[in-house]
DNA sequence: CCGCCACAGATTGTCGACACTTTTATAGAT
DNA sequence: ATCTATAAAAGTGTCGACAATCTGTGGCGG
């Protein structure tokens, strides 16, 4: 029988807690959601192989639960997209498609360009601060690191996940930072891309905080349209070359 | 007791069936689907107020169905956002508000823009055929109504929903026709908007059109935002008349 | 040898019951 | 009369069990 963690890591990968809907401190939780949070992590990081059927009794025996909380756990993954179900027959974990993340790229890029313009727009002193310190932070490890870039990827995602908290829209930050990133982060985790791009990236980032605080708008969105595409094209070479 | 439908209206306006993710003809579908399905269209058209609490013992008897099935449905329910729930306290009806509202015109310029230009780059003949054929079909129906444009709410939401399935990107597709719509639609049918741009929003969709049928993905996207903009801008000139 | 059908095993969908929490109602004190 | 504290009622979360369905194995016929 597994253990389901107490305190299960928040979405965001940054020190600053960064409240992510749902109120503040839900302490209330429920067995349901404990089930749902541990699941979340082991199918995100693979340890739940992505394509594998998921057995209902299997999983209720292993984290001592009943079926009706673990069944409410899976419904919830599924909303996710990080399952799916069928009826009478089971769920099984989605698998990675190279058809998928390039979906989620487009998606990306129409949203996170949203975002970008509205953070723009609606800047306030304090989502500035915030952005800048990280940036600073994130400039001190890859000095730290020349190239190897390990941190990257969460830096990379830091600063994804604080753009779009800083859009003000609450729509955008659900459907972003509550759904659509686990399934990056999935991808991330086991297709493995340690993004050759971190220097040109992180340049990047810093043109768009610029247009951030100079409260232009369009240009904010112009620009991190361009950095989620050039990671796409990135990305699409890449997977064209292992074939 | 309420019965509870068999064959519940599909999302799609039109005559023409489309198929709406989960593949092809899944004629078998749980109590719990049925439940989801029959609630849905009871919030979406306001005959379960939004705000209101919803008792599960209250439903289940009203269904004559046990509280598992029920709250499988209220689940389903509450990752499209139609309802809130709290651990221990129950689910609640959402409420519309004039920012959601506007949230959910922001998010959909962007997704709506990006599917608009994959539709373009992507473009079927079969695709074309179909937009063409739908495009007819408004047109006669405004020649019959001029001006008073009743059918237009379902005729626009027509148009936008074929354009999004033309996009070829599932995710895109699920996002919006399967999940966010229903949204749109719940603040349709309650706060009643009989768009009175209905002429000028039949000649938008007609200028869509041709940029999809050029191939040119740029100026599509260019056009299904200001479209969708320019809605926004009407709701949101009338709702600040209304105060 | 391949395909079809029946049967056994396992899994899912659904149900009713119980424990714990929240909410409401009641009574008492300031 | 308002507020607080206690008790009753209702509601939600969780559980185990049963019925309906699917999966896989084996045998039969072509």
């Amino acid at each position: 029988m597994t253990e389901i963690a107490q305190d299960n890591s928040p979405p965001n990968a940054s020190d600053n807690p960064v409240d992510v809907g749902q109120g503040i401190h839900t302490s209330k939780q429920s067995l349901a959601d404990r089930l749902f949070l541990t699941l979340r992590s082991e199918i995100v990081e693979g340890r739940i192989s992505s394509g594998s059927k998921i057995s209902e009794p299997e999983l209720a025996r292993r984290f001592d639960a009943s079926r009706s909380s673990l069944r409410e756990a899976l419904m919830r993954l599924e909303s996710l997209s990080l399952i799916e179900r069928r009826v009478n027959v089971g769920a099984r974990v989605v698998d990675l498609t190279e058809r998928g993340l390039l979906e989620i790229y487009d998606v990306r890029e129409a949203l996170e360009g949203m975002a970008c313009r509205l953070a723009a727009e609606n800047r306030s002193e304090e989502d500035l601060v915030e952005l800048r310190q990280m940036l600073e932070r994130h400039e001190q490890q890859e000095e730290l690191q020349k190239g190897t870039a390990y941190f990257q990827p969460e830096g990379d995602f830091d600063f994804h996940f604080r753009i779009v908290q800083a859009s003000n829209n609450d729509l955008l930050i659900d459907t972003l930072c509550n759904k659509l990133y686990y399934r990056v982060r999935m991808y991330r985790y086991q297709l493995g891309m340690a993004s050759p791009r971190a220097h040109r990236a992180f340049r990047e980032h810093s043109h768009i905080i610029d247009a951030i605080e100079a409260g232009d708008g369009e240009l904010a969105e112009i620009l991190m349209r361009r950095h989620i595409r050039a990671s796409r094209n990135n990305i699409e070479k890449k997977l064209s070359q292992d074939d």
